[in-house]
RNA sequence: CGGGGUGUGGCGCAGGGGUAGCGCGCGCGCUUUGGGAGCGUGAGGUCGGAGGUUCAAAUCCUCUCACCCCGACCA
């Protein structure tokens, strides 16, 4: 492709409404354009990197037995009526009618239709295990979207399904996809981490997200640096301390003015914070949820919806506590009616730890698990933090950020059996489909990727995505010769079935510099009236700041090889890595 | 949805009652030519939108829309 060809205007200004680095990037190198807040078209140079993306998942999906199907972006509202899921998603599912006033909705992701399409299709145990994969558009009405391609409210997906005759297929065939995964991202040149998480709106036994280590992440995990373990925060557990054994002393209230944090408290009374009880209000369909956990550590909100089976949870306000009657500040789990007491396990262990004493200035001294209240649950309720013992080893667990570029799901029966996919067994017996779901977002893939791989010039694209291969930059063009010969060496290169970006532009050398360095291809080569006294080009990587002149005469095969070099670098790091059978 | 911020040419910004400017980019000409050139000369703007105040509004007032950031939420 020739640079004055290409539809692509690089800028020398950051873009103001960028804050992520990788969204700046991407922008500057006119790699994407805002249509609307987080809508986004790809201009021809980051739809390469998203074809390239796509072709590395089609090969894997395929090796893992999946067959590519498109299915459609609008669907009848029937359908997800019939999963229930029209009625428990909230606005970010876009819902519109037709002419005739029948609801629609746009997809956010295809678990029904995929159900749909099996219970048409399959009848017999002969048919399964079944792999469908799709790469297609998704729309979500984010409450939020951030970070340019990071999270948008309309997105590519690559997204998979595997449909089972039994539990026992599944197990076996989850392990193979999540070695996929790990090709994938291998491939593409990003390191990621496997974590356990949370199955969330999916539903579903188990899951994993594959993170990508980054300070803009939005999810937080927990990984042990000494046996391996890694989960995302919103589901790690911890070993939890031993905590003091003690006889129970006798209730005694104590005056607490003005003390209305854990850390005044501790303060005020001169006991550490593991020594207190701390309340957090949640609201789950209408009903009060009350939550203690020890004074030092914080309520995990999707452990906590987890352990009462709630859909959804969020914060109680001012109002909802009063109406329940209590004092936030000093509430206490002593003495309220009709609300939902969840206590966490180390909290219904730990002897004599001061709490609320549900009355403004007054704390109770301690307070005791199963002598002064009860509660409707005891759970492991508290958040994994920095420093926490892991689950396995004990070692300290390193809390850290992360983007979630896929994620793998064992979906289970929820899907067939909500919409009566069924096939009959061997022995004639009626059964529900088990289904896996695997995802994974390209453009995310992509901003994460942009904001992982670059320096203070640009991007740094792994050869295995890069836009390009090789970014030729002539200079001194105005001279008949070098203008020639840059010229016969793009055709040469590009006969050689190498990907040339060929900057042909009556710039000067420092603009071309620049932006080769901005758009981040992996090789550069430059043609000049210098070059070409030794009758030679100069070739440097876009990650090393080396140059060297090579024959015009070898100047191919050298490209050739550092191809090859490059993708082998990339291809030896892919782990190899068997999922634990049990986690 | 709560909190904060910003809307002025393609990008970055200034101006703050008297009818719009700077830098970069863009067109043309000459010079220059290995890390974002110089000079000259041009093109390009409903100052986000609507209403109001005023002789006069980019500027003041009211409403509204959009975008960004933090939180809530989320694959």
């Amino acid at each position: 492709m020739r640079r004055t060809v290409l539809f692509c205007e690089t800028l020398r200004e950051t873009p103001a409404e960028a804050e992520v680095a990788g969204h700046q990037l991407l922008l500057r190198g006119g790699y994407i354009q805002p249509l609307a807040a987080g809508i986004y078209s790809l201009l021809p140079l980051a739809q390469r990197v998203a074809t390239k993306i796509e072709q590395i998942l089609r090969e894997e999906m395929d090796a893992v037995g999946g067959q590519e199907i498109t299915m459609p972006v609008v669907h009848p509202a029937e359908l997800w009526r019939e999963t229930g899921r029209w009625y428990d998603i909230g606005p970010e599912l876009v819902r519109l009618r037709d002419r005739a006033h029948r609801d629609l909705v746009l997809a956010m992701t295809h678990e029904e239709v995929v159900a749909d399409l099996l219970r048409r299709q399959v009848r017999s145990y002969r048919q399964l295990p079944v792999v469908l994969y799709q790469i297609q558009t998704k729309v979500r009405d984010e409450p939020r979207s951030r970070g340019g391609l990071l999270r948008t409210r309309e997105f590519t997906m690559k997204d998979a399904y595997s449909c089972h005759a039994s539990y026992e297929d599944l197990d076996r065939y989850y392990p193979q996809m999540y070695q996929a995964y790990l090709n994938i991202f291998g491939r593409a040149g990003v390191q990621v981490t496997a974590v356990q998480s949370d199955v969330g709106m999916m539903g579903g036994t188990m899951a994993h997200e594959f993170m990508l280590l980054t300070e803009i992440g939005e999810d937080q995990l927990a990984l042990c640096d000494t046996c391996g373990y890694s989960a995302n925060r919103q589901v790690a557990t911890f070993r939890k301390p031993e905590p003091e054994a003690e006889e129970w002393l006798p209730l005694e209230e104590v005056e607490t003015p003005g003390t209305r944090t854990i850390a005044a408290l501790s303060e005020l009374l001169g006991i550490p914070e593991s020594r207190t009880a701390k309340a957090a209000f949640f609201v789950s369909a209408e009903h009060l949820i009350f939550a203690v956990v020890r004074g030092d550590m914080e309520v995990n909100e999707t452990k906590l919806a987890n352990a009462v089976g709630a859909q959804e949870l969020r914060p109680a306000n001012a109002e909802e506590l009063s109406k329940a009657g209590i004092v936030p500040g000093y509430a206490s789990p002593i003495g309220v009616g009709s609300v939902t007491i969840v206590v966490d396990d180390l909290v219904a262990r730990s002897p004599n730890l001061v709490a609320g004493a549900n009355r403004v200035g007054y704390h109770l001294r301690n307070t005791n698990y199963g002598r002064d209240y009860e509660a409707g649950l005891v759970a492991d309720i508290a958040a994994a933090y920095e420093g926490a013992p892991c689950p396995h080893c004990s070692s300290p667990l390193r809390i850290v950020r992360g983007v979630e570029v896929g994620n793998i799901f064992k979906l289970g029966t929820k899907y067939s059996e909500g919409l009566g996919a069924a096939f009959l067994d061997e022995e004639g017996v009626s059964r529900h489909i088990v289904m896996g779901s695997y995802g994974i977002g390209v453009g995310r893939l992509i901003a994460s990727t942009a904001e992982v791989c670059r320096d203070e010039r640009g991007l740094v694209w792994p050869i295995t995505i890069a836009p390009y291969e090789v970014y030729l930059a002539g200079l001194d063009l105005a001279d008949a010769r070098v203008r020639s010969t840059a010229e016969w060496l793009y055709e040469e290169l590009d006969r050689a079935g190498v990907e040339v970006l060929y900057d042909d532009r009556d710039e000067r050398a420092g603009v071309k510099f620049n932006d080769a360095d901005l758009l981040g291809i992996p090789l550069r080569i430059t043609v000049s009236r210098r070059t070409l006294q030794g009758n030679s080009a100069e070739l440097k990587r876009r990650a090393s700041a080396e140059t060297r002149y090579v024959p015009l005469s070898d100047i191919t095969v050298e490209v050739s090889e550092e191809i090859r070099h490059l993708r082998e670098e990339i291809l030896n790091r892919v782990e190899q890595e068997p999922l634990a059978a049990e986690e």
